[in-house]
DNA sequence: AATGAATGAGCATTCATTCAT
DNA sequence: CATGAATGAATGCTCATTCAT
C-alpha cells in the first residue's frame, strides 16, 4: 500500500468516527481498529490526534473553496440575476455538505463527543427549540399571515440557525467589536431580512 | 451560606469555565478553585460533572421558555402585526442570549474544549466562511442589487447561520426523514425566504 | 433515648451490615441510614469505623467466654465422660454461633466485602472444594469403607475446615514456629484423628 | 521480556502483596512499584484490580485440581487402604498449600486488608480460641482420656477449624437449605467423627 | 516503514471524619 | 447531645504518545 493511500485511509476512518462520536469520544484505538493498522503507524503520518482533525478540516475547507471557484466559472455574471446568484450560492453550499454528511457533522457540530447523557439533553433541547419556532410559523399560517405552502421545517431551521448564529456572532465571537450595538438594532436588522420573504403571500405556490 | 446559594455558586463558576474553556478542558479542580470550596462539596450537590453541565442547560432552557411566555402577555395579538410579532420574538430571543453570553456560548456549542490548535483552526474556518459571504454581499451592493445600507456583518451572519444550520438539519439530524428531499428543493426554499428581503431596495434607509 | 440504647442501636445496625456486605463495603452512610441517626452521632459513641467493628468483635468474644464458663458450672466433671464433654463443648460452641448468625459470618468470614465479581469467584471456589471432598466420601461409601449413614455434607465441612485451617495455622500463622515440621508429619496427625471416626462402621446407625 | 512473563510478574507481585496486606490495602501503586513497571502496563494484561485477584484464585484452583488428578494416577485403588487414601489426600492438599504460603493466605482469607488495629484484634481472638481448645485437650491428657503423645497444637487447629467451618456452613452459607437441622444433630455428628480418634489411646505412639 | 508493548501524566470520584450551629 | 454540610486525602483507571524491534 502506498504511503498516500495509507494516510488517506487513516483520514477516512477518522472522519467517520469523528462524525459518529465526536472528537473526544473517538480514540486512537478506534481509528486503528477500523483502519486495521498498527498504533504506531498513525504517528508516522500525523503528529498527533489534533493533527488528524485539523487535516480533515483543512482538506474540507480547501475542497469547499475549490468548488466555489470552479462553480463560479460556470456563471456569466453579466447575465445572471441576483436571485439566481443567491440560489446558486446556496445550492452549491448545500450540495457540498450533502455530499459528505460526515464532514458536515464534524464542522457544524464540533461539540459532539460529550457523554451520552449530555448529548441526549442537547439533542432534546435543540429539537424543542425548533418545535417552538415551527409552532409559531404554523400559527402564522392559520392566521393567514404566512403562506400556507411554506415548509415549516425549512423555515424553522432557517430562522433558528440565523438567530442563534447571529446571537453567537455579536454576543460571543465579536463581542468586543460590537459592544455598542444594541439588541434592538440587531433584531430590527434580522426582521427586515426575513419579513418580506415570510409575509409576502403567493411566492410559495 | 445557604445550601441553595452554594449550589448556585457552583453553577455560576462552572458556567463561566465551561464557556471559557469548554466542557472537556474544564476540570473539577478548576471549578472548586474558582468557587473556593472543597472537592467533595461539588458532589454533595451534583451527581457528577455531567450533572452540572446538564443542570446548566436545563436551567437555561427553562429560563428561555419562561421569558417567552412572560413576554407574550405583553402582546395584544388582536392588534399586533405579523412583522411586529416576528420582531418581538427575535428581540426577545436575542435579549435572552445577550444577557448571558456565557450560557449563549455553551448552548451554541462553540469552543467545546478542543485543544488550542483545533480551536484556532475552527475559528479561522468560521471567520473565513463569513468573510466569503460578506464579500459576496458587498459585491451585490456594488452592482446595486443589494441595499447599500444593509449591514454586511449581520447579513453574513444570518445567511451563514441559516444555510449551515439547514444543511445540518436535512443532511445529518433528520437525514432519514428527508432522504427524498432534493438539494435543489431546499436551496429554492431558502432562496425564496431571503430574496425578497435582500433584494428589495429602500427598506434599509 | 438513652445513651446506652443509642450505642447499642448503632452496634446492631453495624452488625447487620457488616455481616451482609462485609467491613469495606459497609459505609458509615449505610449505618446512619439504617439507624436513622445523624452522621455526627456515630462519632459521639465511637472513635471511628474501626472502633465499631472492634467493639462488635470484643463483645462477641466476651459473650462466648461467659457462655463457656457458665455452661461449665452445669457439668459435673467427676461424672461426665470425655465423649460427653466433647459433645457438650461442640454443642455449646455451635449454639453460640447459631444464635447470632450475623456475628458468626463476621468472625468467620472477615474477608467478605470484596467486589461483587470477587465474592462470586470465592464462593464458587469454596463450593467446588466442598463438592470434591463430598464426592470422595461418597466414593468411600460405595466401596463400603465409609458408613452409609454418615452425613456427607457434614463430613465434607468438618474435613475441609480442619485441613484448610491447619494448613493456614502451620504454613502462615505460625510458620516460623513450625518451620521444621514436615508436611508428612502433619498429614499423619490429621489422618490419625479422622481415620477411626470415618472408617469404623456401625457408629452412625 | 515476553508478554506471558510480564503477566506472570504482575501476578507474582500482586500475590505477595495481597498475601502481606490483603486485597484492600494493596494498591495498584504498590504492585507497579514492586514489579518496576508503569501504571498502564497493569491494565494491558488485566481489566482491573479485581481481575488480578480473580486470576490469582483461578490459577490456584486449577493448579490444585491438576495436582489432585496427577497424584491420583500414582494410586492403585485396588490395593490402597481407605486410611492410606485419606492420608494421601490430606498430604497432597497440605503439600499444595505449603508450597505457596502466600496463595494459601489469600485463599483462606485471613488478613484481607482490614486496618492494623482490626487485624490485631482478629488475630488475638483467633489465638485465644485456639488456646482455649488446647487447654481442654491438655486437661483430657491429664485425666488420661486423651493420648499423651497427641500434638495439642494440631488437634486444636483441626477441631477449631472443623467446628468453626461447620458452624459457618450450616448457619450462614447453607442456612436456608438446613434450617430444620438442629444444633444437637450437628454436634452429635461432629462428635462421632472426632471421638474415636481422640479417645482411643495407643494410636499416637 | 510498520509494529504494538510500554509508558505515565492526568482526572473524576469516594467516603471517613470534622466542626460550627 | 445531635446534626449534616463541608472537607480533602486517597486511588483506580484512561488514553495519547513513544520507541525498541
Amino acid at each position: 500500500m502506498k504511503a498516500e493511500d495509507r494516510k488517506a485511509l487513516i483520514l477516512e476512518c477518522a472522519k467517520q468516527l469523528f462524525s459518529e462520536h465526536g472528537y473526544h469520544k473517538t480514540q486512537i484505538s478506534d481509528i486503528i481498529n477500523r483502519a486495521k493498522i498498527a498504533r504506531g503507524t498513525v504517528y508516522q503520518y500525523f503528529k498527533n490526534k489534533d493533527d488528524i482533525f485539523i487535516t480533515l478540516l483543512e482538506n474540507y475547507f480547501d475542497k469547499w473553496q475549490k468548488i466555489l471557484v470552479r462553480r463560479d466559472y460556470e456563471l456569466d455574471f453579466s447575465v445572471i440575476s441576483p436571485v439566481d446568484f443567491l440560489r446558486h450560492r446556496i445550492r452549491t453550499t448545500l450540495q457540498f455538505f450533502a455530499e459528505d454528511h460526515e464532514l458536515c457533522n464534524i464542522v457544524l457540530r464540533m461539540g459532539v463527543g460529550l457523554h451520552e447523557s449530555i448529548e441526549t439533553m442537547i439533542n432534546r433541547l435543540e429539537r424543542d427549540i425548533l418545535t417552538i419556532v415551527k409552532n409559531e410559523i404554523r400559527f402564522g399560517q392559520k392566521t393567514h399571515n404566512v403562506d400556507e405552502n411554506m415548509d415549516t421545517d425549512l423555515v424553522a431551521s432557517v430562522l433558528g440557525g440565523a438567530v442563534l448564529k447571529t446571537a453567537h456572532f455579536y454576543f460571543v465571537q465579536e463581542r468586543d467589536r460590537f459592544k455598542d450595538k444594541s439588541v434592538d438594532e440587531i433584531a430590527e436588522g434580522i426582521t427586515r431580512i426575513f419579513a418580506p420573504g415570510l409575509f409576502s403571500k403567493g411566492t410559495w405556490s
